[in-house]
DNA sequence: CTCAAACAATTACACATGTAATCTAAATTA
DNA sequence: TAATTTAGATTACATGTGTAATTGTTTGAG
């Protein structure tokens, strides 16, 4: 299997992100929106733990889950993964889809304008790791 | 069949953005760094075809390919789904991610300066294309 | 203590994808 | 013309994913 965070299988991580320790009950009611099985959710819970996503603690004859792997790592990797697969890493021609096509809002340019300006770049000192 | 051209399909399809028309072999020639066996790109010709992201004529008893699917539309179409599945939809935690976690170059930095200087944003009347 | 309810674990099955191998028909060559 | 080559067409098969149903097991109700 692989251990990559499938799209249905996001949803259950983003109901465990919000709140967690769940059990499989809670998290099925969260995802009533998804309209999906209970049968299928607890696939997801299953496949998860098994991709060292999520864990849990046993609470008498329940799982409680809680997430392993964390939401910003995961999307971290995720546009990672995007924009070398999809842009080959080149992070200008990705940008410029972005700006472009989404004929972005006048708060979103605002916003990405704030963003730049905090921005360290990446030949600043003082960057530890 | 999904109608959706895969990972392995774009390298194809890339091949073709590049140059067209092109045969079989050529194809598989420009390829040769994916290390893939040439039945696996004819496959991928054919599947493509089937997908409706390419064509060919006929040039004796081989075919000359070439896209119909445009990159543009191609980039577009996956941008937007990445930004659904991953972000949804929330265009500025996307941008987030990008600018806090790629640490970005100055040189990303300033060229994505300019195309914000110069989007047009959402709300301008006058609109065109 | 026994049995049913309610969990989790296991199994199922179709479709997409990666990765080819085999089959078939047409063209080339001997 | 018969045999061989070769291009495309068809088939194959494992793994991942969506979507559950079935089986096994523990615990609470009688």
């Amino acid at each position: 299997m692989s251990n990559r965070v499938s799209e249905s299988e996001k949803w259950v991580m983003e109901v465990l992100w919000q709140e967690s320790p769940l059990s499989s009950d809670q998290v099925v009611e969260r995802l009533a929106t998804q309209d999906w099985n209970e049968k299928t959710v607890k696939t997801f819970l299953n496949r998860l733990v098994k991709k060292n996503a999520l864990a849990y603690t046993r609470d008498g004859r329940r799982y409680l889950y809680h997430p392993i792997m964390q939401r910003e790592e995961f999307l971290r990797e995720e546009s990672e993964g995007f924009l070398n697969k999809i842009f080959k890493g080149d992070m200008r021609e990705l940008l410029a889809t972005f700006v472009d096509n989404k004929q972005l809002s006048a708060q979103e340019l605002d916003y990405l304008r704030g963003l730049l300006d905090q921005t360290p770049q990446k030949d600043n000192r003082g960057k530890k790791r």
